[in-house]
DNA sequence: AACCGCTTGTGAACGCCTGAACAAAGTCGC
DNA sequence: GCGACTTTGTTCAGGCGTTCACAAGCGGTT
């Protein structure tokens, strides 16, 4: 069983499997043996031909007739995102929203574990967040070094975010998940991903106005906007 | 005059602007008077051919052989995003993360006006969090028509997320931003953004054991940094 | 006044992703 | 045991977004 690694799979795709793989959890718990594409596709607010091309990625893992096995499903797609083991996340800047991620109990469950929360205030250092004690952002390194974390959350103000970037990359961190409204420049070899809320308010304020400024006929309207059809 | 909106303006592209405008304001501070494309591309962690193209849904706004203006490029960015004034939001789910974003500054400089918060827990009902105090659920409809709120924000669980929008929905508001997991559908003519925290670090843990796992040529690897966020 | 360098704006090619139609395959009913 | 129905997996075309490359235009200089 060396293969069942014949093509890559595009990052679109890679997000959709996580939404697929919480509907599935959900499922299991629910009792559910088997699901459609249709029904799945329709939980997770996708196109059912899309949903299959997805999952095609990872071979065939369904039943022709009957659909997918909810168990069977659920564990391949868990092998396919990373397996089960705990990874180890370290979060730096413990503000309101440093805070909020701490306590976030949905990332405790898929199997990311906060192992250091880091900030700069004294003020902030020792506090007890999420079962977890504040530490000054000096002992960055080590704390890495220590835990072998592999991902970076970075919840700063902007002005210093590319600052622990650079500490997070040279302490060994490749992955970083960035909250901070500023576009962190990092090597190659490691991977970024930003949520700005800002942005998302911002785009949702314009597609306000477009509507209410031009009722002539704009975009071709999306039938349905993110759910099932029918 | 006759309006300048020949073309429609792509999602991704309006994303993009508002990282530009936010840019554009810090360079606005700092006391530039001019930017070329290549200096606010690289700042906004984009190419600079797509941000010209970006920019040229708006029309002619740079001169050519020096560059554009600062200060004439931001107000013509806050213009076609919305414009100045203030937008009425109404955030439902007055958790950890609710609590956090009703606090975020960075929205209420952009525009962007907190006018409720509501949540079903009685132990929160009658708190104080970022200069409002928290209402019960059933003042919903109420308060956003009397305070005309267009955007409303979901930080509740997931099994109640889709009961909440549809009262927000049923009340007037036509933009939504969805931090619960889960797919809410929509009647048409409402906009919806998912920002998914979860998914997101699924991402980065896959693409962190696809470089482990798979050391052959996998992806053409982007050579500068931020992968972008679709 | 004309030239030259610099930067914008745009046209075209490339690649990726999405959405729909079709064939393969397995199960249920008789 | 055989047929028909259901559902997957795949193939194909279409659209969208991104990237590259070049012409157009403006300022400064001689």
């Amino acid at each position: 069983m060396p293969e069942s690694r014949p093509r890559i799979i595009p990052e679109a795709t890679v997000a959709r499997l996580a939404v697929y793989l919480r509907v599935l959890a959900g499922l299991a718990d629910g009792g559910r043996s088997h699901v459609s594409s249709g029904e799945l596709a329709s939980a997770a607010g996708v196109n059912p031909a899309g949903l299959r091309k997805d999952l095609s990625y990872l071979g065939p893992c369904g039943v022709r007739g009957v659909g997918y096995s909810v168990a069977g499903l659920r564990d391949r797609l868990t092998e396919a995102l990373g397996g089960e083991r705990s990874r180890a996340c370290v979060l730096v800047g413990i503000g309101r929203l440093g805070s909020a991620l701490a306590d976030y109990s949905g990332f405790a469950s898929r199997g990311f574990q906060f192992v250091g929360l880091l900030d700069t205030d004294p003020a902030t250092v020792g506090h007890q967040v999420g079962g977890l004690t504040v530490r000054p952002v000096a002992e960055l390194e080590g704390l890495v070094a220590e835990t072998q974390a592999t991902i970076g959350v970075i919840t700063t103000p902007a002005d210093v975010a590319q600052t622990v970037c650079d500490r997070l990359v040279a302490a060994g961190v490749r992955s970083i998940l960035n909250f901070a409204p500023v576009a962190l420049s990092v090597p190659a070899g490691v991977d970024v991903r930003k949520v700005d809320l800002s942005v998302e308010l911002q785009v949702l304020a314009f597609l306000d106005q477009q509507r209410d400024g031009a009722p002539p006929v704009l975009a071709p309207v999306r039938a349905t906007a993110q759910g099932g059809v029918r």
